[in-house]
DNA sequence: GTATGTGAACTATTTCACAGCT
DNA sequence: AGCTGTGAAATAGTTCACATAC
């Protein structure tokens, strides 16, 4: 029978539990409940009990979790024990400051490469990651098995950027830029949008009581 | 009677109508329908008409809605008319790099202050924001009515940054700090957590069909 | 006694269906 | 005819309540 069906925001909150759960370990601590859990990250324990029982039953009735149990565990459900290999599209401000960005590395993604349309930059490499030409996307995607796109370009040009992208045959893509991406159901897109944030934010100051 | 609960998830979405909107109006395209509207940034017409109609009736039957009208409402319900000041707290890689945003300032939000505990940095300006001690944060906030505080100190320091933030008198904070931030329930947390989006894909990945 | 795991109840959000306006 | 606005239905997600395990 089919495991029942997974909340879209349970993922990022699984993120967050294995980022506390690591914390704990380091620390030496052995075992924490779902209440204690729940505390450390803004959550209720029920919440947390939930998310977790999707993919297992971690925990002892009694005592809580096992922190070195439960972090193995969270990093296998999170995939951190495969890798996968990433290109970056568009060697501007934001770009550049991806290629020198250490999280992708630490997440097991591996920056190969980053492609630009500007002549000055193609052929150079920036932070170790060699620059390319925007033409020759399909072909280095498909060689370099690449299966994360990061659109780094304005949004003028995404939509163009992701569809090169989606037909070179890349499976995700995280777009930094402030426009509607418009992909194939099977594309997940993870958009980044600071704009977004800030209007929210001013949204809230002006409707706050 | 009071008007409707509004969901979450509508506020970030009219900001995303409002930019198709202003990009309509700048093509001079005079009207547009909820269909429309809709498919440009991936959603359903429904879902269009259901967000706007939470504050007010904008269209007109038959036709749609006029561009420059609804452009007008939404700029006036996201709060463009208003201006708040911003702090920035941390002025590491991340932190300058977002003294250097033009975005704040293009949404209505005037970076006044940063802060920074490095001796060498304080005293100076970057990009004409001037850093001063964390020290100061208290009275300075108060004193140059700072709404808004962003934190892009590392994990280890956020909670201690935004108590600070929280007793000076803040109202919301956007975190770019991998934690998770604890804070009184009137205060709206926006965090921008680069990691997680990213181990969000890699669990994406590994459990895609 | 303490804490997990989970159906059932509840709440939030989206989608449907259609009445009504131009 | 074309399109909005909105209650009602459906779906998704969270919280409650409690049986069960240590």
């Amino acid at each position: 029978m089919g495991q029942k069906k997974i909340p879209e925001s349970t993922i990022p909150r699984l993120v967050v539990y294995l980022r506390e759960i690591t914390a704990l370990a380091n620390m030496n601590i052995r075992t924490i409940s779902s209440a204690e859990l729940g505390e450390r990250v803004n959550l209720s324990d029920v919440q947390v009990r939930k998310d977790l029982g999707y993919f297992g039953q971690f925990g002892v009735s009694g005592s809580g979790y096992d922190t070195t149990e439960l972090k193995a565990a969270l990093e296998k459900i999170l995939g951190k024990n495969k890798t996968w290999n990433v290109a970056v599209v568009g060697v501007g401000h934001l770009g550049s400051a991806l290629l020198a960005y250490p999280g992708f590395k630490k997440h097991g993604l591996n920056l190969l490469i980053a492609f630009d349309s500007d002549t000055k930059k193609i052929g150079k490499s920036m932070s170790g990651v060699a620059i390319q030409s925007t033409d020759e996307m399909p072909k280095a995607i498909k060689d370099k098995k690449i299966s994360i796109g990061v659109v780094a370009v304005p949004a003028e040009r995404a939509q163009e950027v992701a569809d090169k992208l989606v037909s070179a045959g890349i499976k995700c893509i995280l777009n930094f830029a402030p426009a509607s991406l418009n992909v194939p159901e099977d594309i997940k897109v993870k958009d980044v949008d600071l704009s977004r944030e800030l209007e929210t934010l001013s949204y809230f100051l002006v409707n706050k009581k």
